[in-house]
DNA sequence: TAGGGGATCCCGTTTTTACGGGATGGGGTG
DNA sequence: CACCCCATCCCGTAAAAACGGGATCCCCTA
């Protein structure tokens, strides 16, 4: 009943010796981990490595000497579309993270986890999972949960939170009226008591914070 | 050098009597978790849990007779303000986890992981980490990176955003010109050009998109 | 060196907003 | 049954925005 295992081919690209060495000993000494390739830049790597590469899982550095390894995703990404971006570095401030995320990277983990957390994490990124550092994880929660923060209960009528939105997609009052059915007069009564409710003056400070309170 | 390990307090709702049973032997069978509270409903543990509690984590499960795990989570939140609340549950379903997550748990882990995968869970909340079941990581990198599209590369020149920005706050272009240190013809044309790539011909509309292009 | 883009400035007209100050009818509530 | 809120409608004015159609200067690049 046991699948075969499919060997995975792995590539590196860290620019400390040192460590993409030991990196790619521990790999190989995996049985169903291989890693022919190592770099110690992106150049390297998009200069040198075969069209036909197979390869399931980039490791990838941030910190490299010439392109950035956030830089590098995208370009990774386009020239490999089947493989998946791993990364190992060791900055966690907020921004790196996302940003890398955002861009493509199918995990994050940082170095000072053992080694054997990152050999899982490289089997978990090559079966479709997301390995996470538990503070990367934590980040993101954060970041995710300030997304989405206790609304300050500003309680828009149906017709003000309707014109709100037609407003925000460019309409100008006279186009809304038409569009509700209504006179101009009403429309503009609507955005007089959306004006009180936000305490703003004008339609785009309406505007931004509707949507940043999420009311639209 | 090693630092004393403070043992956890961890209690369980979880409404399989068996596999409840199965989880707090694991639990105490730890060296440094322990396990004295278990319940099968949530109502069960609000009514029953003695004020001078100290509960590290509560192991939650969210398919629960009465009130549902997720609902529980704020309320938990409110009594327990110290503890941390690790979602342990069958359910992978994209809505359940964010809301799960949305109202604040710390981590989110799945019936099918292995035992000792839960149990290094518990250690991770503990700690201030975020573990995650590899599925769901990669769900909400999903949802994150659905939340940042592919930008469509609209790049606005410097002054463009500055101007953007302010409008957003609800400066009006006079307002805007002095901040600037220009004048309001200055404004003027930057809001023009902003209306071009954004095709756009309004304020308000200006800053929706904006907004939603992440722009400022 | 010619051309392009960014930032700056200006004039004038039409359209739209912002707001003060009204009004009416309907639905719900103390 | 008053009272309030909501939705609707109206007038008028001052302010602001939208836009056509210009211009100058600077920096960078083909």
């Amino acid at each position: 009943m046991t699948p075969p295992i499919s060997v995975r081919n792995i590539c590196l690209i860290e620019d400390h010796q040192d460590y993409r060495n030991a990196l790619k000993l521990a790999i190989n000494d995996s049985d169903h981990l291989t890693c022919h390739l190592d770099f110690s830049s992106v150049e390297a790597c998009l200069d040198n490595i075969p069209d036909n590469s197979s390869i399931d899982v980039i490791l990838l550095d941030l910190g490299l000497p010439g392109m950035h390894g956030v830089t590098a995703i995208p370009q990774l990404l386009k020239q490999f579309p089947q493989t998946k971006i791993l990364v190992l570095t060791v900055y966690d401030h907020k921004p790196v993270v996302l940003q890398a995320l955002a861009a493509g990277a199918s995990g994050y983990l940082l170095k000072s986890d053992h080694i054997l957390t990152i050999l899982r994490g490289i089997d978990e990124v090559a079966n479709g999972g997301a390995p996470l550092n538990s503070h990367i994880a934590r980040m993101i929660l954060t970041t995710f949960n300030a997304v989405r923060p206790a609304k300050p209960e500003i309680d828009l009528t149906e017709r003000e939170r309707e014109t709100l939105g037609l407003l925000a997609k460019g309409l100008i009052k006279k186009e809304i009226a038409d569009q509700l059915g209504v006179s101009y007069h009403t429309v503009d009564t609507h955005v007089r008591n959306i004006y009180a409710k936000l305490q703003v003056h004008n339609l785009s400070g309406a505007v931004a914070k509707a949507i940043h309170l999420d009311l639209i």
